[in-house]
DNA sequence: CGCCGTGCGGAAACCGTATCCCATCGTTAC
DNA sequence: GTAACGATGGGATACGGTTTCCGCACGGCG
């Protein structure tokens, strides 16, 4: 307990070390190392050969507490493993990396205590923004819980971005990067409803997040467009998980067997239903048709292939830095709430082997 | 450019700001949050006011500067989309978190040079590991380029923590997590062979990657304990993707078509490598056997559900993380080079369905 | 009533770096 | 020849906390 210094030489070298080692003043070394102020190539050759044989990195608190400092943004999401956030997650790790920012990531596995604590923990850090990922579940308490945030880091000098949630409502200083979710759901139902589908059994997620509302709401748009009635008794809510896909599938087929298509609300979600379905004895997609949402690789992994909607995740999270990397550099001359607060991008369905007009075996 | 106080009024607050608000001395404020020195109620009760109503969050870079800091760790991964890495990081953030740990993720994309960069971004940091996770390209280069890393780490006072690799030879600073992966080919070739395989296709991975060389190995192991001849044209390297097995099994069909089943590396490659089969007319099981290797969720989430080798990624994760835990806490008693230094966890066959004996059609 | 011990709050010294301001030196212009 | 100036390097200070060292006030006891 009482030897607090008894690693010291253990410690890693300081500025000053540098500086004394090569018989310079310490603002000298800080000089060649950061490199915005001119110095003799005689003294540039000295620090660097000191810097070299001690291994010196300049310590990033330090730096960042005296004004220097990298910027940082923070990656918060549900959990690693899900393959959609994970690709967003890449996104913004690239691109920030390739402008030399860093990138902290936290997962909050659905918890709001956690989210609240890494909030937190992120603001300490002086991130220059904090990402959030994937839909959320609408309480009444989520809004003004992410106003809160909003307000909060914004205070702070930080920033929010919302990324795959539907935006704050009001003048909340946060940015949402969002997809056209409904859109891709309706192209997807149209395009089960376009090949003859009148029976669709309906798997959108959690009825309190966003992404499964979206995709409900989608769907429903395309029945109205084509006509065809639409039965609440045929949507089935859960978990985007495997078991979901399966358990539902399996209930439907006791319950209203007379489906031709599934309309899943993941391709996680289409994975289970597969499966479920052959477990019964039905061939995808000669007996029954198939479609998912997100493409991810699983999609295209299947047998068959999978036909779904194409969600540019990656591309959310190289525009969710860019967004902030923008109004860090727009600085003091930018107002929140302006225009950039809200990108929309699209999303198409991708057309594979899972799905055939009804009726039609062989 | 000038005005840097421009968003003056906008700047956090600092541990003075409460002081003054809250009429009592910076020292106290510290002391209230930090809660290692006896405080009045009183004092207590005004300060936290002010912290609540200020927003007040403590400087991480200030409080690790002055010796308090959070302790961190670095994860870095060469494809966070990956899904087993991608279960060691949950692992490792986890645990992290649990203990009040903060973990960074940066991503290498398998190139050296961003390795480097990264690892000494780690390191400026002043992170308490750094545990670098994925098979690695065992060139010669890479136990030096590894060595100095660890010795780098090491005498900056932080650890590197090797996940998934082969444990570095010498005297060097680090601990390696491994799994054993050529055990667990063993035990996969043998339940081949054990069921009637003689002619097994084999694609262990990319030749130079240490993964692959162990999984090989312990696949030629089992054919000899079985008094089997191996060949070696049986034998496909390529990545570890579902390409790879897709083409492998293709090009297999056309020069050694007398294969009864596929070892596959991973089961991702076993993926792609049952829908070659598909795609060729065979079926699975009944006309070939397929296993994969790391049983990650789309082992069961495929048709039919893939026979493969358990590896606990997540729990490696674990491990690595109280592993570094352990020894910042046993502190300057434990010498480097003991015997912690190299953990082997064990791994498992898990069969499911997707094996049968060799010609039993049906 | 005065002394001393105890408990709590305040002032100040760092932590490692960036930057402002000034001193110095060599150079150029008058 | 000297003054003014540009190019560099050094010293000092600020960044926001933590922590050590002190001093003060209060209470109990002799």
């Amino acid at each position: 307990m009482s030897q607090r210094k008894a690693t010291s030489d253990a410690g890693r070298a300081t500025i000053r070390d540098v500086a004394e080692r090569a018989g310079v003043s310490v603002a000298s070394v800080s000089r060649v190392l950061s490199g915005n102020y001119p110095v003799s190539e005689e003294l540039r050759r000295r620090v660097m050969k000191v810097v070299r044989d001690l291994d010196y990195v300049t310590n990033a608190h330090a730096r960042s507490l005296a004004g220097g400092g990298t910027p940082t943004v923070a990656i918060l999401i549900n959990n690693i493993t899900g393959a959609a956030f994970a690709h967003v997650a890449k996104g913004v790790e690239g691109a920030a990396t390739l402008r030399g920012w860093l990138s902290l990531v936290g997962t909050t596995g659905d918890d709001p205590e956690r989210e609240l604590a890494l909030v937190n923990l992120m603001r300490q850090q002086g991130v220059s923004a904090v990402i959030l990922l994937g839909g959320a579940y609408d309480y009444d308490e989520y809004q003004l819980r992410m106003a809160r945030f909003a307000r909060s880091l914004d205070a702070a000098g930080s920033h929010l971005v919302l990324v795959g949630r539907p935006p704050l409502e009001g003048d909340v200083p946060a940015t949402t990067v969002d997809y056209d979710n409904e859109g891709g759901a309706y192209a997807m139902a149209s395009h089960l409803l376009s090949a003859g589908h009148r029976r669709v059994l309906v798997l959108p997620g959690h009825a309190e997040l966003t992404t499964a509302q979206g995709r409900l709401k989608g769907a429903q748009r395309a029945f109205e467009a084509y006509g065809v009635p639409f039965d609440p008794g045929m949507v089935r809510h859960g978990p985007y998980d495997y078991e979901h896909g399966y358990e539902a599938v399996e209930a439907a087929l006791h319950d209203t067997p007379d489906f031709t298509a599934v309309l899943a609300g993941t391709d996680v979600v289409a994975a289970g239903a597969m499966q479920a379905l052959r477990a019964a004895g039905l061939r995808v997609p000669e007996d029954v048709s198939i479609v998912g949402y997100d493409d991810i690789p699983l999609a295209s992994q299947l047998t068959p292939q999978l036909t779904t909607v194409h969600v540019p995740y990656e591309e959310m999270g190289r525009v969710a830095l860019r967004a902030v990397a923008d109004r860090r550099e727009g600085g003091a001359g930018r107002r929140k709430g302006a225009d950039g607060d809200h990108l929309v991008l699209g999303t198409h369905v991708v057309v594979r082997n899972s799905v055939r007009p009804p009726g039609q075996h062989g």
